[in-house]
RNA sequence: GUCCCCUUCGUCUAGAGGCCUAGGACACUGGGUUUUCAUCCCAGUAACAGGGGUUCGACUCCCCUAGGGGACGCCA
């Protein structure tokens, strides 16, 4: 049997490091055993999905390197590779499933559900549905849904019992049944969930083997179950540790930066990124620890994938940068430092500087927290605000709240939202200024705050603000819960 | 709360019962090379979560405890 992995990212959001790793381990593995890695898109949420963000991972992956041999833009023999462009394909297999009596029709109000989740959760039990429409006769239920009652489709679980799942890294997982979800396999929008798509794609696309995060271990015995009610066999599956903030919790951006393109802005090369990111969790037979994409494929080995959930560290992606940096012979260091300066990008900032400027060699000193990192910041360094740390830190950590749901992340935007920030703080906008200014540029001058959010983008927006907050001394587990409310009584 | 996963230096890891006086890397400290800085080189501090087994012998196997994480959505 011919190897096949692929990635699957939602497109929601910023392309994610998280989502880097598992392409890079799945591409590794397929590489290594001259098999295919196919890029699919999984955007059944259709209130989340959206084009940007599949362009988006498409242009990360690349700068990566990862290319895929089949996918949304380059096709292939199983497409679509798009999950909203296959719905024929998913009612077919939901049919089988009804007509199988693997799958139910539910017609269980939010409100009941969530009566019912309360109660469980009192109980101390694990909340999942409890079957009430399982109860209803089929053909009863598939005539209410033909006149077009609102429902969902789910998949009957085994009331008792154990699901033994095998895990190609850990062995034999033993799950009850009883903490198995009746999950909804078909949502009232017509949609599949995950959990029916990834199944029935997996299968048809002819996936043999399945590297995804350890977050997907408890939903194994639901997507074992459709393998068996659809009498396919199921791929080998892996899970591969999740990457952790500092702290061991889930890598997230409220901790960390998590965009593939905060590291590519930050002038990261992504061989060093790539290199990096196979260092969480595997490791060369020889130990040894700089390499580039192609020695990780000559030694790729799932043996050697360690299950720890590990700290992304920073100072050493820094340092693996330099290694990778360094190594490069000059020629190509200019090209690349030209590629990574990218005069489009440039030419975006004249009509910001142009006005400012008396002689070309003005322009360096203004741009430079732009292009570059901003100066570090100290406590000292908002003694010219004339407002305390606190107050700093919290004017900040709105700003944070403020900005997160900003969309699309653009100048006029970013003025509005600060501006009624500005306005529910009971603040005037250029009483809020100050710790902005330094928290982005480093200087309490420097070019117009929301040009250079902007241009600096949402990652190394708030990436800034973040080690503001820390330069000032971090928020304390206190402080945090004062200005959770304090955020709250704004609006 | 319930279930599942995990547990070697601060961090990333090597280690498949004796090769372990537990190795490497980042970071840190000290020293050297260097007109400065950085690089580079050398040295040092630093770990098998705890308790029970199994065994002639456990970092390695089993059990318990503790700690950490994840899942529990008509999100993926």
């Amino acid at each position: 049997m011919s190897v096949r992995t692929r990635v699957a990212p939602s497109p929601t959001g910023d392309p994610h490091v998280g989502t880097a790793y598992m392409a890079l381990f799945n591409y590794a593995f397929a590489r290594r055993q001259g098999g295919r890695f196919i890029l699919r898109i999984e955007d059944t949420d259709r209130a989340r999905s959206s084009a940007p963000s599949e362009s988006a991972i498409f242009e990360a992956l690349r700068w990566l390197g990862l290319d895929w041999d089949e996918g949304p833009d380059v096709g292939g023999a199983s497409g679509p590779y798009r999950q909203s462009e296959r719905r024929e394909t998913y009612t077919q297999h939901t049919q089988t499933l009804l007509e199988n009596g693997k799958a139910f029709h539910c017609f269980c109000s939010r409100e009941r559900l969530d009566a019912v989740r309360r109660d469980q959760q009192r109980a101390g039990e694990t909340p999942r549905y409890d079957g009430h429409c399982l109860a209803l006769d089929p053909n009863e239920a598939r005539a209410r849904a033909a006149a077009g009652e609102e429902h969902v489709i789910r998949l009957a679980v085994p009331p008792e019992g154990t699901c033994e799942v095998e895990d190609g890294l850990r062995g034999t997982i033993e799950i009850p049944w009883q903490q198995v979800d009746m999950q909804v396999l078909v949502k009232a929008d017509g949609f599949p969930t995950y959990h029916l798509a990834v199944v029935v794609d997996d299968h048809l696309m002819a996936i043999s083997h399945v590297l995804r995060g350890e977050e997907w271990i408890n939903s194994s015995p639901k997507h074992q179950l459709l393998y068996d009610a659809f009498g396919w066999d199921m791929p080998q599956h892996y899970h591969l540790p999740l990457l952790r903030n500092p702290d061991r919790s889930k890598l997230s951006k409220r901790k960390n930066p998590t965009g593939i393109d905060y590291y590519r802005r930050r002038g990261y090369l992504p061989e060093a990124v790539l290199n990096y990111l196979a260092l969480m969790g595997w490791s060369m037979p020889d130990e040894r620890e700089i390499f580039s994409l192609a020695e990780m494929i000559e030694n790729f080995d799932l043996g050697r994938v360690s299950v720890r959930g590990p700290v992304f560290d920073p100072e050493k992606l820094d340092w693996l940068s330099g290694q990778h940096l360094r190594a490069l012979k000059p020629d190509d260091f200019a090209a690349r430092f030209r590629d990574w300066a990218n005069p489009d990008r440039l030419a975006s900032l004249v009509p910001l500087v142009q006005e400012r400027t008396e002689r070309f060699s003005d322009l360096a000193g203004q741009v430079d927290y732009l292009v570059g990192d901003r100066d570090p910041l100290t406590e000292e360094s908002f003694a010219a605000t004339k407002r305390p740390p606190e107050e700093c830190r919290r004017i900040l950590d709105h700003a944070l709240r403020a900005l997160e749901p900003v969309e699309p992340w653009e100048r006029d935007a970013l003025h509005e939202a600060v501006a009624s920030l500005a306005t529910a703080m009971d603040l005037k906008l250029r009483d809020l200024m100050p710790p902005l200014f330094l928290a982005i540029a480093g200087r309490s001058r420097a070019l117009p705050l929301f040009d250079s959010m902007a241009w600096l983008g949402r990652d190394l927006t708030r990436d800034r603000l973040r080690t503001a907050v820390e330069a000032l001394g971090g928020i304390s587990k206190k402080e945090a819960k004062r200005f959770e409310r304090a955020w709250r009584d704004l609006w």
